[in-house]
DNA sequence: GTCGGACTTTGAAATGTTTCAGAGAACGTG
DNA sequence: CACGTTCTCTGAAACATTTCAAAGTCCGAC
């Protein structure tokens, strides 16, 4: 009867002995079926081995079962943890998480988008390359379910969720201050990045709102946010007249902060006496460091978690009211900023 | 005429003017349709907004365009360097690549594979929590494409990708041999796992025929290879009466590595004078380390790559065969095993 | 006995594509 | 002007499900 083919509800019906219509009873609201026949029903599915043609059910019930997270860069484990947390909410809905990487590439992200429409997803959670672009509107328009995370979109026309980031700036450089440093570093860039804006405008704020001279907050720009370029501002900073040389560096997020400390305990500095350091996101990495980072904690899992729970709200929820979530930073204060503790 | 609903090739079809088939042949045949219709069905898709159901595609088509790859552990990076390495694959066949994450849990992992099942995938990439689980097994049976990454099963009813872990084994404790170490810690487990033995056993094979005696290769067995297994590691071996303790360390991955490198350098000992280590994966973090670690390196992305050309070749090659390929390791040698060094 | 209701089961329609045999049109050739 | 070719286009069938109105069955109450 079925050569080779996998078996469909029709090869099931017959072999049970019933109609189609109560098999996918069977399966889809298995209490109006008698006892009797949804045993005999089970029995059969499984002697076959059937396994549902999720397009097909897609296609006639007209909902797909899965969310999709483009992700901005696959190097950043900052990311996987957000993804983990979306997996999580997905989990409990029941739904199936499709996970892409933009790579940081507007054009590979449009590619994934286009897909994730094709493929009707219930509801799209991005960080992307830019919160502006046009294709993210679009996406709206066509009334796709989407939540931005980790990133603001500068109107209210979708939900994001996020971080206070001027804050996190403050908190990281009133904890150096509160260490006795005078000159401080701010390391990130490049500035257009929202975030990185808002973390030195945060350091900047409260650097003068405790009488500090802005001139003893010296801003180092780096082209992106990696160890390399962690590495590379160390030179720099190494490279600076004694004088004017900060005694602390607060980095706009763990990459940076883990390439600057391999550079400075490379070149013979010692951590924190010479150096102190100061990251942001809190990555697993960071604990892990050999001398373990000082990091402003996001909560990476529950960013992710939030996220989902907007989306699915956005997708079920007829009377969804688009927010824009923010959660409150936390600094971890470690061995990289604070002498002979050994916090892990 | 269609109320909201997103349009449909029937729409396209009713607004050029032309007729179903016509639509469809511009989109998989565009060469057997006049240059004017063309123009006119695609100012209409256009015009519409259409986006092609994906479902329906498949549905008719019989044939998915998606990989699926289940990865056993997302907090490890080079699980994302190979999917990162499947990824590129899959795209210049222009594919799309569901990851998901079977957090070593077999429960998960099944969950996962049965949702890609109805999913019909097109092939699948996995990295098995247990690579002799029957639902393995059930897979190749129901004939779906299936290649194990990063594992071996015993026999040879599947594809398989994966580096020599005997030879890294060798390499890496030969290396720590010519640097002058008499007494080496193997640190890795559990034992169960496939590469551990292997790695083990190269370590040993070569120990041996240098000369050396196995009391003086000890193994220090852990529960996982996390970071905090490699602290925990790290402070089970200061605990060792100094005659007997090691001067140099081989970690069955780069997490434990590092986790031993932190401990170690917390503790105040100096690397690699008063403690060798080298770590195996080679994953980025390695060469960003504070003391950048010596690793076996493995080719991630060439490994994804690799088993994505396999399972390609699987699902469109009528006469396949499996072959279990096998990478060659290699050694990188930086500061954690080679004084005043500084090769990053 | 018959009636009404509760509980099961059925069969056909619908979902949005792709495919393919064949219908039409256009045109040069004999 | 009939014919064969070549180039386009069409329409219906098929894919595997879900849904829902309607048909059946059973059973106790009157």
């Amino acid at each position: 009867m079925l050569n080779g083919r996998t078996p469909s509800v029709k090869d099931v019906a017959a072999s049970a002995g019933v109609s189609l219509g109560t098999v996918s009873n069977v399966m889809n609201r298995p209490e109006v079926v008698s006892a009797r026949t949804r045993e005999r029903v089970e029995r059969a599915m499984t002697e076959l081995g059937f396994v549902r043609n999720e397009s097909a059910r897609q296609l006639r019930a007209g909902t797909s079962r899965t969310l999709a997270y483009v992700m901005l860069d696959g190097t950043n484990p900052f990311f996987h943890d957000v993804a983990q947390g979306i997996e999580l909410a997905a989990e409990d809905a029941d739904l199936s998480l499709f996970i892409c990487n933009s790579n940081s590439r507007a054009s590979r992200e449009e590619v994934h988008l286009d897909r994730l429409l094709q493929q009707r997803v219930q509801g799209i959670l991005i960080t992307p390359v830019d919160p502006a672009a046009p294709h993210l509107d679009e996406l709206s328009r066509r009334g796709v379910p989407l939540v931005v995370v980790d990133r603001v979109r500068g109107v209210d026309n979708c939900c994001s969720v996020a971080v206070d980031d001027v804050l996190g700036g403050r908190i990281a450089v009133e904890h150096l201050a509160e260490q006795g440093h005078e000159r401080v570093a701010f390391i990130g860039g490049p500035d257009s990045l929202g975030q990185v804006g808002e973390r030195l405008q945060g350091a900047r704020e409260i650097w003068s709102s405790l009488g500090r001279s802005p001139d003893d907050l010296i801003y180092l720009p780096t082209d992106a946010m990696t160890v390399a370029d962690g590495r590379s501002a160390g030179e720099r900073l190494a490279g600076l007249p004694a004088r004017r040389r900060p005694t602390a560096a607060f980095c706009a997020n763990d990459l940076l902060a883990l390439g600057l400390l391999q550079q400075s305990i490379g070149a013979g500095l010692r951590v924190p006496d010479d150096l102190a350091i100061v990251g942001f996101d809190d990555i697993e990495f960071a604990a892990a460091a050999a001398v373990p980072l000082t990091s402003v904690r996001q909560p990476r899992q529950e960013l992710g978690r939030a996220a989902a729970q907007l989306v699915l709200d956005e997708a079920t929820n007829p009377d969804h009211k688009h927010s824009q979530l923010q959660f409150t930073p936390e600094l971890v204060a470690r061995a990289s900023t604070v002498s002979r503790t050994r916090t892990v």
